[in-house]
DNA sequence: AAAAGACCCAACCGCCAGCAG
DNA sequence: ACTGCTGGCGGTTGGGTCTTT
């Protein structure tokens, strides 16, 4: 037997929400709020809901403060970064977005941004797709340019032959205001070891506030290959794991200059020479195998 | 001008985790 | 420990609007 639903779907009206009930639901929980029951909360109200579309209503479109409207370059690059991170975890993308919801973010991407990063036009001729998707490949993977670096919506992943975590590390640099992800944002994809490694990461973060980070991967705090200086490479992600599964060493806490053993120009070079997929060796424990692909592959 | 196709986005659906009893 | 309920979430849908033919 399935279970029983949260209201009486014969008694419920579904579909567009009219002024009328917008301005029932807006009052009643200014004046009373939720009361923590949305399921009780359409009959107090005078409305012939179920509390679930209540809830939506509310949290994407009643509620105070909402964004409507044209996403900035800038948000544009946060739900970027964070979804090469983080996947589809619209909720967590969108507390990244001031008074935008998930719902929002969610459809952006789905319609608009996917595309954009794609360099789809808005209304390509379908057997144009492929070739379109082939030539960015191209430009990512081949291109030596230096349009490379500059492009905002480059994304670079980095894999390990033998994964442990994904990802380990996420930095981003959300204008001047960096705002670290909770180690809770990755649940279920951590383990103990890479809880003690994000915890690092976060220090690492708050301390780079005004440069971007880029860690490929290490068995020890101190140990990750990164990049910390004042570089315009906020556009760039990367994440991986490091080929050593003995997290027991992580102790160190070196600060950032001396961990980095790599230069920004160094890496650059990397990327640029590289056929997909480059070694990393960090002279503290070894190094990680990275790839990075194109925008295609989410 | 009209039909067809594409796009957009609000809203729904079903699953899951957490919690209370 | 088990069960049922609720809130929260991500995926999907459907219908209105816009664009193209």
């Amino acid at each position: 037997m399935g279970r029983a639903p949260c209201c009486d779907k014969a008694n419920v009206k579904k579909g567009p929400w009219s002024a009328e009930e917008d301005s029932k639901l807006k009052g009643f929980i200014e004046k009373y709020g939720t009361g923590g029951n949305w399921i009780a909360l359409p009959h107090k109200a005078g409305l012939k809901r179920c509390g679930k579309s209540c809830r939506l209503r509310w949290l994407n479109y009643l509620r105070p403060n909402i964004k409507h409207g044209e996403f900035s370059d800038a948000e544009d690059r946060t739900i970027c970064t964070l979804f090469a991170s983080i996947g589809s975890r619209w909720s967590i993308i969108a507390s990244q977005l001031p008074g935008r919801t998930d719902n929002d973010i969610k459809n952006y991407w789905n319609t608009k941004l996917k595309k954009k990063l794609l360099g789809i036009s808005s209304s390509p001729k379908k057997s144009s797709i492929h070739h379109q998707e082939q030539q960015n490949q191209q430009l990512l993977f081949s291109s030596p340019s230096p349009s490379l670096f500059s492009n905002p919506y480059i994304n670079i992943n980095a894999t390990s032959t033998t994964p442990l975590h994904k990802p380990f590390l996420s930095g981003f640099n959300h204008q001047a205001n960096l705002v670290p992800i909770s180690p809770e944002a990755f649940s279920g994809s951590s383990t103990s070891s890479s809880s003690s490694l994000f915890q690092a990461s976060q220090y690492q973060l708050k301390e780079s506030r005004s440069s971007a980070v880029l860690v490929f991967g290490g068995d020890q705090a101190g140990s990750c290959t990164q990049i910390s200086q004042n570089m315009s490479f906020d556009n760039f992600m990367l994440y991986g794991s490091t080929g050593f599964q003995d997290f027991s060493g992580l102790q160190s806490s070196a600060p950032l200059e001396e961990c980095s053993s790599y230069g920004f120009d160094e890496i650059k070079q990397i990327l640029m020479n590289s056929n997909n997929e480059f070694f990393l060796e960090d002279q503290t424990v070894g190094g990680c195998k990275a790839q990075w692909r194109s925008m295609d592959t989410f």
